[in-house]
DNA sequence: TTTTCCTTGTGAACGCGTGCACAAGTTCCG
DNA sequence: CGGAACTTGTGCACGCGTTCACAAGGAAAA
């Protein structure tokens, strides 16, 4: 087994880009990438590309490139894809349900299998194909498929409680998409998404290149940005 | 008018979460807070706080702390929130939908004033109370509505040309879903958020604790995350 | 007025991430 | 077999962001 020294965060949150650009390679067919081949299917530059892939180990060929059957598959050993881990979404409004549906978790291993809502008009029936439970069943539902990974949906108020029940039920990685700070003990993954406050980044820089030039924004700022998050 | 200098991405990207943490104090009402609590409030630390604020000028008072009303006005302020900046949906699938729903977007000044969608069905009727038009009417819908911002909902395949339509029409600002890598020309803002990468992330380090220890996450990584992404 | 207490604002050090530039290694052609 | 062309892997330098630690300043009490 190749132990893999420490990967920065850095790298780590690239890692599912390069896997995502492999997409264009078909899978059990020899093929050589280039780290700057690689770099522009993945959005990013091509020494970035060598250095991340560097700490996974050495896996290119110099003069050649890389095999991308055998990178996909490193890669996805190193993110942990070859398994398969069930999520549980907590809050059945509008984006909750549209997280529930969205093919790209299923696809990328991660099945939303039950969800959880406080509405008892919900609770009981299959949303979309997916069960709704109550809240108080969350333990045994947990238990029941192994998850390991909830998101959270809810309104804001709700949001705290969910994180808290989530973590009683053994739950130790969340991604929560409420607008607030939430609080978890440590050894548990969070990862918060506000939308809103992503949409008033980019009115910054609307507002800035608004008073900096006159009314049309042709001075530029940079044009391409990739998904990503700082630990605190 | 205070020039205000350089602010670093970095700080730029806090700025709406001590927003967000002022929320706290009523409007109107004078009230101190200090860094320390704006700090807890918005997830970060209290260095960083009043670093990032004295990037946009010299509000707090030594001893005292900052008067949460008047923050609250000049952040907002440096965000350019005075502004109320509509926006357009790209897709109205099971997420354009939500977002289309989204309270948070609207409360925050970013009203979605119309949606685009391929679906013949769909075009022409109202959605949620959110008018559908067809891709071809973009141009018209941007340009009556004066939208500045963008956001792309569609199904991958057709992302890149929901893009190119929206930069035509005269959209600087965009916030894409989609998980493929966008190329926009120079001057236009771009905001990739990957929510299956993102789980991925998730992913990687349940996968290393799992491997570290027997099954059980005990040791920990950090404990708290908040929203941000890196230019490229 | 002077002292004490409190919190901001910031200079400076540290650490991480990025990107350059080149040595090392591979293939292919003559 | 020698050399040209190419691409990886990485040492190193640079810059940004974070954090510490403290001086500067203000309020309140003595």
């Amino acid at each position: 087994m190749s132990s893999i020294g420490r990967i920065p965060e850095a790298s780590v949150a690239r890692l599912p880009l390069y896997l995502r650009g492999l997409d264009a390679f078909p899978v059990g067919v020899t093929a050589t990438v280039s780290s700057e081949e690689l770099a522009t299917l993945a959005g990013v530059n091509a020494a970035k590309v060598r250095k991340d892939l560097s700490y996974l180990g050495t896996y290119g060929t110099r003069g050649v490139g890389y095999d991308a059957d055998f990178l996909r598959f490193e890669i996805s050993r190193a993110l942990g894809v070859a398994n398969t881990w069930p999520i549980v979404v907590c809050g059945m409004g509008n984006l909750g349900r549209a997280l529930a549906n969205h093919s790209g978790f299923s696809e990328r291993g991660f099945p939303v299998v039950a969800a959880i809502d406080t509405d008892p008009d919900k609770v009981g029936v299959e949303i979309d194909g997916i069960p709704v439970y109550a809240p108080s069943a969350l333990a045994s539902v947990v238990t029941e498929h192994e998850i390991a990974v909830g998101i959270i949906a809810t309104p804001p108020e709700a949001a705290q409680g969910a994180a808290d029940r989530l973590v009683d039920a053994g739950v130790v990685s969340i991604m929560s998409f409420a607008p607030i700070v939430l609080t978890v003990p440590n050894g548990v993954d969070l990862r918060a998404v506000d939308l809103a406050t992503e949409l008033q980044i980019l009115g910054f820089h609307l507002h800035r290149d608004r008073l900096a030039n006159g009314a049309h924004a042709t001075a530029g700022r940079e044009q391409n940005l990739s998904v990503g998050q700082g630990p605190v």
